[in-house]
DNA sequence: GTCCTGATCCTCT
DNA sequence: GAGGATCAGGACG
């Protein structure tokens, strides 16, 4: 285990792998809730799963921007997922948080989730954006800046599995997807 | 405009 | 293991 000291978002299978072990808080009204990044997917535009593949639109423009803000979607008409931008402006790159292992404010989730069930709390890309309190408002947020959505350094896993991703029909063959080895919160192994 | 699809989750069998 | 929920974005005309 090695502290993080920075985090590298020049490119989005770097940073993929880089994120994990970080932490991901977010403080509302409700109060504080956190977790640790344990599932990771990489897009990028030359890669026809990604929602930057046909170019720049309203919805993904921010993916196009400067590395480390945030890129919220809305998709199969009920649910929302979180991504962090990354690689240099105009280039349309994030990596999307598939999981996390739940830290502060479990009990903030559950009320959030409906559900008391620690390990349903935030494995999926849809619940952990549920459990977190994450809203479409969030779009563009400022992950860095130390505001109330943002990131914290953790501490880097000893055993990362590489493999394909999850849920998509282009670009299946791509090893893409990263997550930390027997950890209970990842969405699916 | 209209049509279709989707980086999902939950509730059933 | 299968199917439904439910709607915004993107493709096309």
């Amino acid at each position: 285990m090695n502290q993080n000291a920075s985090l590298d978002l020049t490119d989005s299978l770097i940073a993929a792998k880089g994120l994990l072990g970080w932490e991901l808080v977010h403080e509302t009204q409700d109060g504080k809730s956190s977790g640790i990044i344990v599932e990771t997917e990489a897009y990028s535009q030359e890669d026809a799963a990604s929602h930057s593949f046909r170019g720049i639109t309203e919805r993904n423009k921010i993916m196009f921007g400067a590395a480390g803000f945030a890129y919220i979607y809305f998709t199969y008409g009920m649910h929302y997922c979180f991504n962090i931008v990354t690689g240099p402006a105009g280039h349309g790159q994030a990596v999307l948080i598939r999981a996390l292992e739940p830290i502060d404010g479990i009990a903030i989730m559950k009320k959030r989730r409906r559900t008391e069930e620690a390990n349903n709390l935030t494995n999926g890309p849809a619940k952990l954006v549920q459990a977190m309190g994450i809203t479409k408002l969030d779009y563009g947020a400022n992950l860095l800046s130390g505001d109330k959505l943002r990131l914290e350094p953790g501490t880097t896993p000893n055993n990362v599995i590489q493999t394909t991703r999850i849920g998509i029909k282009n670009a299946v063959n791509k090893r893409w997807r990263f997550y930390i080895a027997d950890n209970p919160f990842v969405s699916k192994k």
